[in-house]
DNA sequence: GTCTATAACTCGATAGAC
DNA sequence: GTCTATCGAGTTATAGAC
């Protein structure tokens, strides 16, 4: 049976990527967030680099679930709600951005295997949003003139840069002015 | 009279912040790019702070005058263009990204005084991509049925996530992609 | 203006008691 | 599984010689 604490630890430390970034994080702020010892964390993730793998991939994990759970849904809008719907909760709750896109603007910073997780991230992602566009059309819930392909990268990074922008101005409407102007791009 | 050393220490200090991060950079890492000791670098700049601060205040500088640079020029087009090409640049020449797009996605890590003059230099550039989209429609170079500012924070939001993403990923079309993107909703 | 040397602290990581 | 204690290296920053 594995510990609530190594749960915990990924919880933290996906936190404070998000808010902070992972060259800032030390195990003692870990630690001091959990109200243990540093080297209690150690014992559950022996590395940094061990523990900054396993979040991203629980974060990956956790994603697919929640757009395998939309795959039989036949409404294209409503795909596209369901996959707004992370983006729209980082940037009402609080400072959080998308974790992989944290970890991206410290790209160099990071392990080589770290950074490959967050490169396929990213692929997938576009890939994902790529398919929706270009079924959507076929469905006609959809009416875009450019290449789906073209549009997916545009919404993916409009969307990552969004989160960026609201945190650093502190104003929510980057986020629904965007997310608006897409939806109203993607109508056609 | 300024000694070299002191715009060579805010050159390797913007190009660090931009590849790696300003919480992985280091005195050390400044003095072993410049060949100093890391002393030398406190003589100039007293703290990391300090020097932080001053990295983004010559940014800012640095491209306000570019953008004066275009004042009397008529065509929208060109005006854009000359907007993009910073964008370009950073896309095609290696790893790096928008300084304050980097230290934007660590904003909780940063001193207070260097994070609002991120959301400064945030709101500046989305106020004048709204009057550069505004005008150009006006003088019929632009025609988008959106608000200017609407289109202009998903303008700004998909450059600094297409460099985000393109980092990551590694396919400088991620970002020639969101400008033809960009490009073909602002025609209309 | 650059250097050596060092203070004071934090970092990731480990050993070993309980 | 969590703790105390510690190691060696790295961190920001300062004092003082040249």
């Amino acid at each position: 049976m594995v510990s609530g604490t190594h749960e915990r630890i990924l919880d933290v430390m996906q936190l404070l990527i998000q808010t902070r970034g992972y060259s800032a994080i030390s195990y003692q702020s870990i630690a001091d967030e959990l109200g243990i010892r540093k080297a209690s964390v150690h014992y559950h993730f022996a590395t940094k680099e061990v523990l900054g793998i396993a979040v991203v991939e629980r974060y990956r994990e956790q994603i697919n679930e929640m757009l395998e759970s939309m795959a039989d849904e036949n409404d294209a809008w409503v795909r596209l709600d369901g996959y707004l719907v992370p983006f729209l909760t980082f940037g009402e709750s609080g400072d959080r951005i998308c974790l992989c896109g944290a970890l991206a603007g410290e790209s160099l910073a990071l392990p080589d295997a770290q950074r490959e997780l967050v490169a396929e991230f990213f692929d997938e992602h576009q890939e994902w949003l790529a398919r929706l566009l270009s079924s959507g059309r076929k469905t006609t819930h959809f009416s875009f003139k450019s290449s789906p392909r073209q549009l997916a990268r545009l919404t993916f990074s409009a969307l990552q840069g969004a989160l960026i922008v609201k945190r650093a101005t502190g104003d929510a409407g980057q986020i629904t002015d965007v997310v608006a102007e897409l939806k109203s791009r993607i109508r056609g």
